[in-house]
DNA sequence: AATATTTTTTAGACTAATCTAAAATTTATA
DNA sequence: TATAAATTTTAGATTAGTCTAAAAAATATT
């Protein structure tokens, strides 16, 4: 079984490889984790030896489809607990990370399954990211960032980046959640910011902002 | 804040001390601990230089009111959480044990205090046991063990001991749970055994069981 | 009361996860 | 392409929690 730091530095590295997409560099994952490089290596070296990750000196890791499972099975775990939070709990959104990052680490695979029964098997927590099955089985959204799309685009927002709180506490106070309809106004070309139609409300959105915000159309 | 082995430490001593009522020996806490004597003796320095035990050396341990405060934040936590997975995920009680030693180490207030409130204040849990309230205060009801009993006792099931997961199953089988009006009708004086009505049933009950059963007169 | 037994503590070693400092390797630049 | 800069790895040390073996203290027994 991983332990609590194994099960982090692997999370840690596939959401860095964008689930498995591309190799991730000891100081990326060093800063992710918060440590130092050394550090890295010698966890990389123990996730290399349990081959949950491959490993080529001086040039990066990628995970293995063991490793993936694993990591899939702890953002599963994360979501569930996510969604649990702020749908029994009544949590905000900008709350339940936090704590989601400690109960995703309780190794129970009856508990998870009746969470997941008792919350009706939800596909998507409360930022819009998709909830991983049982199976491993992840659905991926056809989404972009809000940054990318042009003046008169219309969709829907899929989901908002969860990494950090204050953004959400923003995002929840120009109510900007998943589901709600949204249109792109217009787009000024210095600055890119956005002014937006956002649940029939008109807002203006920094870049710094929108490519926080993932739709799709 | 305490590791969670710490935690573990000093739930331990808080148990084995009768909630601080009287003082625990090093071996009787390594055993407890399943560990090693000399280990008990590393950890009760760590916990007397934080000043949630007292420590007289060859003479064991007594909590300190910070340590019992501690203790019984974390045994708050376990059974709220045991309410939680019989009450909501539809475990059976011998089930909750294990998972809820791993949920009373999650770290925030917020939680424990929404938890509480969403299972509607529970007094106590599945096996009868009280829960502390937020401020730490624990009710403790009178009550005795069925096996000091005479014949002829008319009373209520108040708790079961959760020690053994063997036992919950047969207590569970003969349906002896808590808040259940039981009646001894005759007791054998040779093996102290008991022949009882339990919900208008009539059972035989060995000392070994009898002496799990909790009642109130 | 002297000795044997049991319990507890100390001393020293081991593992996991971390660190700093130095060495090795790769990448960038002049 | 040789050298400088950046990145990564290695080497060795540190802390928390554990262990075994030996020493110290308390308790039991003759």
């Amino acid at each position: 079984m991983l332990s609590l730091t194994e099960e982090n530095y692997l999370k840690a590295i596939y959401h860095l490889s964008d689930g498995g997409a591309k190799s991730v560099l000891t100081n990326e994952l060093a800063e992710a984790m918060s440590t130092k490089a050394a550090s890295a290596t010698d966890m990389i070296k123990k996730l290399s030896a349990k081959e949950l990750i491959s490993y080529e000196k001086y040039y990066g890791v990628n995970v293995t489809a063991k490793g993936k499972a694993e990591a899939l099975a702890v953002v599963r775990k994360h979501r569930l607990w996510e969604t649990f939070l702020v749908q029994k709990l009544a949590f905000t959104w900008d709350e339940v990370h936090e704590v989601a990052e400690q109960l995703e680490h309780i190794h129970s695979p009856r508990l998870i399954d009746k969470l997941d029964e008792f919350l009706g098997f939800p596909k998507v927590d409360p930022h819009g990211d998709p909830i991983p099955d049982g199976k491993g089985k992840l659905k991926v959204l056809p989404q972009v960032g809000l940054d990318q799309v042009k003046a008169g685009f219309q969709g829907i927002i899929t989901a908002v980046k969860d990494s950090d709180s204050n953004l959400l506490k923003y995002l929840d106070k120009i109510s900007a959640k998943p589901g709600l309809k949204i249109k792109v106004i217009n787009k000024e070309e210095y600055d890119e910011s956005l002014e937006v139609l956002l649940d029939n409300k008109k807002v203006f959105l920094s870049k710094e902002v929108s490519k926080n915000i993932l739709v799709s159309g």
